[in-house]
DNA sequence: GATTGATCATAC
DNA sequence: GTATGATCAATC
């Protein structure tokens, strides 16, 4: 009770949609406002910002270096989700790194990627170039699980990339591949490299790779959860 | 406008 | 270097 969030762990999903949803239609700056947190001088150099921002808000504590979902407790991953009025997602989404190792070292069914995509609670974020960086408001979030299609396509997107690297190909790999996790660059700057297995029998220095939701994707899971976004004209809340 | 490739910040 | 959090910016 009182003004203390839970530090040990969140008492359940449903107590942190109902906080995600109490946020919904607050802006960026209320929210950062309310933790005492200046907002960042320049947003593009800050690109990590309203996902921190946003779990703060929730109570869920920072960890910092720790692979995983963010609520290990309850297989949660939190992310938000930039989307324009008409509740359309104008990014992709980050899932995790992939395993360049010389050798095979996950498998599908005990991945960091299934792991993190099991259960996700989508915090839609306003994102409108012509709106402040602090007008941003919070939409209506919302729980996914892959449904049995969605899961086997992930896997069959994430089985195909991971035989390829396994096999060398890792420089073959670009945005197009996967139905609906892409592969892109993921590193500090473009002269980020890590070794990697080659296509013969030497390693080969790559820059990181990461796998990431595509937008059209993501679009789906907001049309499944808020139908009438198909409406004209399209308006808030989502 | 959508997609792809590149990049920014921070902790460890 | 790895992990977390993503968005920017060039190109199609």
């Amino acid at each position: 009770m009182g003004t203390s969030l839970p530090s040990a762990s969140i008492a359940s999903e449903d107590e942190l949609l109902s906080r995600a949803r109490g946020i919904g239609g607050r802006t960026l700056a209320e929210i950062a406002a309310s933790l005492a947190e200046p907002l960042p001088v320049d947003p593009r150099r800050a690109k990590g910002f309203v996902g921190e921002l946003v779990e703060r808000a929730l109570g869920v504590p920072s960890r910092t270096g720790v692979a995983g979902p963010d609520v290990p407790s309850l297989g949660l991953e939190i992310k938000t989700i930039p989307v324009r009025r008409d509740g359309r997602p104008r990014e992709s989404t980050f899932v995790c790194t992939l395993a360049l190792g010389l050798l095979p070292s996950e498998r599908w069914d005990t991945s960091r990627a299934r792991a993190k995509l099991a259960r996700v609670l989508w915090v839609p974020i306003e994102h409108d170039r012509r709106l402040a960086f602090g007008d941003r408001r919070v939409g209506s979030a919302f729980v996914w699980s892959p449904s049995p299609d969605e899961e086997e396509a992930l896997r069959e997107d994430w089985e195909r990339v991971q035989h390829v690297v396994a096999l060398g190909g890792i420089a073959s790999l670009d945005a197009r591949v996967g139905s609906i996790l892409q592969v892109r660059p993921k590193a500090r700057d473009g002269v980020a490299r890590v070794r990697a297995a080659g296509d013969h029998d030497a390693p080969v220095s790559v820059m990181p790779r990461g796998f990431y939701l595509r937008a059209s994707f993501t679009r789906s899971l907001v049309e499944r959860t808020f139908p009438r976004l198909g409406a004209s004209p399209p308006r808030p809340p989502w």
